[in-house]
DNA sequence: TATGGATGGAACGGTATCGTATCGACGATA
DNA sequence: TATCGTCGATACGATACCGTTCCATCCATA
């Protein structure tokens, strides 16, 4: 077998020295996100890749089995630190608030050009299909602070269609940002977020 | 130069016979297309595509000047012949219309991966990106007709925020079927019509 | 029937990437 | 100080496409 190369080599501790180094192994996913960008994800070349980290191609098979391998683990570290969103009184201004959030990091070119790579690839391996339905539903949870708020203030009532909401909030911005290509202004922020509360309540049946 | 072998010939009229088959432009299109949704259009062989539509490679080369050449005629064929949406009576009949009809276009697999990948594209290259609004301008064009129809009715203000309501349309449906790879049913169509009804008002000052 | 152009197929040299192997240099442990 | 694994670098054979060229075949016109 011989698998997972990486990390610990757990068991017997070696006697002489040199680990393999953490920094070189984070700027190969960082150089395999810039390749990503550049390219596309399925002409990926771990010899670009390596060239870009400063690194030898042997650096990624020392650590990775594979080509896969080393792919699904950088794709792995998305893990995307969202930070959890305050409360801001209203339903309105969390909306608000997450639409910001989700525009700055939608302004990341690279970012921009990974994830419709990724929702395609998604539709083509399994693999990166699970991968992508973690990150949804990361970003879901996070989504659903925001409605429970809302209900604990008595702005939503309790029977609110929650799927429908939990797509209202990034569906927009996603469409304009990615599909379209253009960055919308704070002030078209705001009437964003007036509109999509709006759908929110409807889909309650308070219209 | 010596660019543009592809259609007409056109000037003096060859003797001989023997013109270039429109069906084998069509299977070599078509083979493309099913290519790019199996591998990604970064990973595109038109050696495969040439094999898929039961051709040489020659009969490609023979049409067009390049590569990117082939890609873009191909591309560009993606005309999509959309059909104007008929008056349901109701502009939550009309958005209830609209997004059945983006369900079907959507529920193809080949579809579903293209379209991402098509817009990861858009970000990178330029003939794609300009392709990408082309496309995408007809697309809002025709959604045009459903806000005036509204506004005729009287069921929108006619100060209502156009860029906001064209994109609400296929938003929420695109994100659930390209991003999350799921297909809503009719009964969920219907609240999510409703839901962005109420969202177009709303942007209109209405509320 | 004769002709000319398109066709599928095969081969070409050139380039790029794959995954592996090997090298001397470096550095941390023992 | 001696050891040993990681480091960057390089070379390797294998594979896959590229874009071009040639060929025998087929077919529609003339």
């Amino acid at each position: 077998m011989e698998r997972n190369r990486s990390v610990q080599k757990s068991g017997r501790k070696p006697s002489g020295a040199a680990v393999q180094s953490a920094e070189l192994t984070e700027a190969l996913y960082r150089a395999f996100f810039e390749e990503w960008a550049e390219r596309g994800f399925a002409a990926i070349s771990l010899e670009r890749v390596a060239a870009r980290a400063g690194a030898g191609k042997a650096a990624i098979y020392r650590r990775f089995a594979s080509h896969q391998e080393f792919a699904a683990a950088a794709v792995t570290t998305l893990g995307l630190t969202m930070a959890m969103p305050e409360d801001h009184g209203s339903l309105a201004a969390d909306v608000l608030d997450f639409l910001t959030r989700l525009r700055a990091v939608l302004r990341h070119p690279m970012i921009r050009r990974i994830l419709p790579d990724l929702h395609a690839e998604a539709a083509r391996s399994a693999p990166m299909r699970e991968l992508n339905t973690e990150v949804a539903k990361a970003r879901r949870e996070q989504a659903q602070v925001i409605l429970d708020r809302a209900i604990a203030r008595g702005e939503l009532d309790r029977d609110v269609d929650r799927d429908l909401a939990l797509d209202l909030l990034p569906a927009r911005l996603y469409w304009r940002m990615v599909v379209l290509g253009t960055t919308p202004t704070r002030g078209q922020l705001a009437t964003e977020a007036v509109a999509i509360v709006a759908a929110m309540k409807e889909s309650a049946g308070r219209g």
